[in-house]
DNA sequence: GTCCATGTTCTTTA
DNA sequence: CTAAAGAACATGGA
């Protein structure tokens, strides 16, 4: 389900609910979720509380009262979302946690400064809501992936996020011509690589290869740096449009609150193979497969001979 | 039964 | 060394 307006929307619509609650009980049902698999979770989450809650690529971050971390990453198929506290969990529920609005002595009580995100890439669009402390109910969250491509994973002090590339919402045209002169891959297997810009999946990359008009088979070190700047904009375009949408819901995606999200219908080439291209009107959307994964695209709109 | 799916990682091959 | 290609993970829907 998730790419990065996906998992911002998640983070965006339980951020306010969760900031500053404490952590109750917890219930794993699977304990091959977690990473590393040696993590006692119920004894690191105990008597904790929430300080932050922020998203980086495709991950959900939690940062505890004691400054360690850990993240969910929802796979194809996860969601997280809050419940009330005694929901019967759907199939496949893996973890449920438990949380209670801070006691009022608590209230006004800073985390420590300095710990807050050193990581945090978000910008205004990604990030909309200022934290508001002193919720109102308790309520628990609920971690549900039949596939079990998602799971959570254990930080402790560190960002742990070494390996993965710039955030595109605020990657400069720059950065992106110098990461890009390196690799003689395709545009689209670049975007797809974490490790080279982080968020970005396989609904994104086409979308936004269509909006900058260049062919996703086009060798990333082939784009002059005005189509790189191009592409830049375009990327931006497209995640900030998804953003305001909360989301392409294909079939699992919900925000926080279990609603689905709005930009599936504003696709212009994903998943629309064989329908006419809505920029010239006249070709029909082609589908290939680059790197496994299905590749829409309009062969005369996004033509790889192009110059500008 | 078949194929496909919003993701990541590991192995094989060139 | 680089990277392309394929398989694997696990489940469900068409």
């Amino acid at each position: 389900m998730p790419e990065l307006p996906e998992v911002q929307t998640v983070v965006n619509t339980l951020r306010a609910a969760i900031l500053g609650t404490r952590i109750g009980r917890i219930t794993l049902n699977r304990a091959d979720i977690v990473t590393p698999p040696d993590t006692d979770l119920s004894k690191r989450l105990a008597n904790r509380s929430i300080a932050d809650l922020h998203r980086r690529a495709k991950r959900i971050i939690f940062t505890l009262d004691n400054a360690e971390r850990f993240y969910i990453h929802l796979g194809m198929t996860g969601r997280l979302t809050a419940e009330p506290p005694n929901a019967s969990p759907r199939p496949h529920t893996h973890l449920i946690i438990h949380l209670t609005p801070a006691q009022s002595r608590f209230v006004g009580r800073s985390t420590k400064p300095g710990v807050s995100n050193p990581n945090d890439h978000d910008n205004s669009v990604s990030n909309p809501q200022p934290a508001i402390r002193n919720p109102q109910s308790p309520l628990a969250l609920h971690f549900v992936d039949p596939r079990r491509f998602g799971g959570i994973f254990w930080l402790g002090e560190s960002s742990g996020d070494a390996d993965l590339g710039p955030e595109p919402l605020t990657l400069r045209s720059a950065t992106l011509v110098k990461i890009l002169a390196s690799t003689k891959r395709a545009i689209k297997t670049a975007l797809l690589d974490q490790t080279i810009i982080a968020g970005i999946g396989n609904i994104y990359a086409d979308e936004a290869l269509f909006e900058a008009r260049i062919h996703p088979l086009t060798p990333g070190n082939k784009l002059s740096p005005l189509r790189i700047a191009r592409l830049n904009q375009a990327i931006k375009k497209v995640l900030t449009s998804a953003l305001r949408h909360r989301g392409s819901t294909l079939k699992d995606f919900v925000d926080g609150n279990g609603q689905a999200g709005g930009y599936r219908s504003k696709h212009k080439v994903y998943d629309r193979e064989g329908e006419k291209c809505p920029r010239c009107r006249v070709h029909l959307i082609e589908r290939i497969v680059l790197g496994g994964r299905s590749t829409c695209f309009c062969a005369t709109c996004q033509n790889e001979k192009r110059k500008t």
